[in-house]
RNA sequence: GGGCGUGUAGCUCAAUGGUAGAGCAGUGGCCUUUUAAGCCAUUGGUUGGGAGUUCGAGCCUCCCCACGCUCACCA
């Protein structure tokens, strides 16, 4: 029962809600007649002064209590809304005393409340409103965890505020409620969506849905999610991507395409990682790896400049400019640049390991000439590309679904685009040749153990598919949560993520 | 999975192995322009859970749980 787990600062607080019941009042009415939101009340009485009109502005407003002080005859109280705060003033002469008394005997922080009457001005100077009549909106059974607000310099100074991560992130409603620099962090991730949608609307491609649910598994190489559909006795995975499926639908004439959505992979959970987590993923029909790039820090350049104002972000304590041109720098040069290898004169892994260990560099032992590369890559290129940073032309082993260089075919037309020191996208030219893809998967699949997850499964259906014919194209995805990370200047994808993911607490907690 | 760290009142935090405290919140009282309102009084604890060492454990040891940082893993 709930009623159990109350603590004696609840009871007290439930009491008072029977109280109210008793009195004939419901602590919980079904509707609310706000008219203003706080800031639009503030705005119309001070626009009315400025011009000198005295005709009283007359409001109902509704929030959250968030200050109360009441001062015998007289109360002052603060109420959140969606667009700000507003201070409610209480008076004995013009309420009575039997209302004066309802707010002292009933009414506590965090109450949800809805007062009419005028705007006016307290001596102190605050627009506040004059309160003629109240009611409780929600009564709230449990405080909010919360201490008082200073205003400092005209700045919210939050005194002892909720601070503790497992009870913010298990608790996200209370952190959302108390903690207003949380709720920005979602206004920022919201408009970076809208500002991703309207860049690619604004060019031609259309937003589409494709299975979550996918009985074949496939586009990166990551552990999936297993379930079952009971009826049709079918073991289904959850997607960790949407490559295929979009790369389906260039076949079939859909030119300009592209999904945001929920990808689910099963593997480690770290500050950059969550086992579900937002990805943006487009194909562009008749475009290359080069003009995607060339799209890609425009798109995220635009993005910026419409959700904060500015291509400038601070990151780490790092000053960091989106704008475009992005740096861009070629694998080989890159890694010959850091380590002194020159990955081109060692064509196989063996080779490669061997000038590694030359180096001091750590070789995973029996890696693919593709992984050793990238073990290079996420040591020694993607920490120090802080600035935007595009790599390109990446080996052909670790990129299976990418074309090949004309000329060079254990090279792919592929690049990643870091920032802050993170991968944040991933982007080629698109294999389409149906038997080469083929040959992909099959080499894939060597590259694995039979029972490792990750290996890339064939799907003949995409090989179908693309023996149509798929039209030559870019393709590209990037990781949402990690680029609303670098506009909100959080370290951790748990800020940027509303409800992220931990481990379930014991039954008996 | 490994290493390091944290867990004390609703929140933020104190407390040499020796009576578990403070501020805010709460409760009672005073207060007709306050804004971290103020003043007086006051309630509130299985110190994450369990075991051990000790005359005595919030503190030391072990096990477990959760969270954080970090390493590993991660196209």
């Amino acid at each position: 029962m709930l009623e159990e787990s109350f603590s004696e600062l609840e009871l007290t607080r439930l009491e008072k809600l029977r109280a109210m019941e008793e009195k004939g009042m419901d602590p919980f009415p079904i509707r609310a007649e706000q008219t203003h939101t706080s800031k639009e009340a503030i705005e119309s009485f001070s626009n009315a002064e400025a011009e000198g009109d005295d005709t009283p502005i007359k409001v109902t407003l509704a929030g959250r209590i968030r200050a109360l002080r009441p001062m015998g005859k007289i109360a002052f109280a603060h109420i959140d809304d969606r667009d700000g705060r507003v201070q409610l003033f209480f008076r004995i002469n013009d309420l009575g005393e039997e209302k004066m008394e309802m707010l002292s005997d009933y009414f506590d922080l965090g109450d949800f409340i809805q007062a009419s009457g005028y705007m006016f001005r307290t001596r102190r100077g605050e627009v506040s409103l004059y309160v003629e009549d109240f009611k409780m909106l929600a009564k709230a059974l449990r405080p909010l965890p919360a201490a008082k607000d200073e205003i400092v310099d005209g700045e919210v100074l939050r005194h002892a505020k909720l601070s503790d991560p497992e009870t913010r992130y298990r608790q996200r409603y209370v952190d959302l409620a108390v903690n207003p620099d949380v709720q920005e962090i979602f206004k920022i991730r919201a408009a970076t969506l809208r500002s991703l949608r309207d860049y690619l609307d604004n060019h031609d491609f259309i937003e589409v849905e494709t299975p979550i649910l996918q009985p074949i598994y496939g586009g990166a190489a990551a552990q999936p999610f297993t379930t079952h559909h009971n009826q049709l006795h079918q073991d289904l995975y959850l997607r960790i991507s949407f490559e295929l499926y979009l790369k389906r639908l260039l076949v079939g004439g859909l030119e300009r395409v592209y999904e945001i959505g929920r990808d689910f992979r099963n593997e480690g959970v770290s500050y950059k990682h969550n086992p579900e987590f937002t990805q943006l993923e487009f194909y562009w029909a008749y475009s290359d790896y080069q003009e995607v790039m060339q799209f890609t820090e425009e798109m995220i350049g635009f993005a910026a400049k419409q959700v904060l104002g500015s291509t400038k972000i601070t990151f780490d304590n790092q000053e960091i400019d989106l704008s475009p041109p992005w740096r861009r720098v070629e694998l080989r040069q890159g890694i010959l640049d850091a380590t002194g290898i020159d990955i081109d004169e060692h064509p196989d892994s063996q080779s490669l390991e061997a000038a590694m260990k030359a180096k001091n560099l750590n070789p995973k032992p029996g890696s693919t000439r593709g992984k050793l590369i990238d073990s290079i890559i996420g040591d020694f290129l993607e920490p120090n590309a802080i600035q935007p940073t595009f790599i390109y032309n990446y080996p052909r082993d670790i990129s299976p679904l990418a074309k090949s260089k004309p000329g060079d075919p254990g090279t792919v037309e592929r690049f990643e685009g870091f920032v802050g020191g993170m991968e944040l996208c991933n982007a080629f030219s698109e294999l389409n040749d149906p038997l080469d893809q083929e040959q992909r998967f099959l080499e894939m699949g060597r590259a694995y153990a039979d029972d490792d997850e990750e290996q890339h499964p064939m799907d003949d259906d995409y090989l179908n598919a693309l023996s149509y014919g798929m039209p030559p194209a870019g393709g590209f995805g990037i990781g949402v949560d990690r680029l609303v990370m670098l506009f909100s200047g959080r370290r951790s994808i748990r800020e940027v993520i509303l409800f992220p993911h931990l481990r379930s607490l014991s039954q008996d907690e």
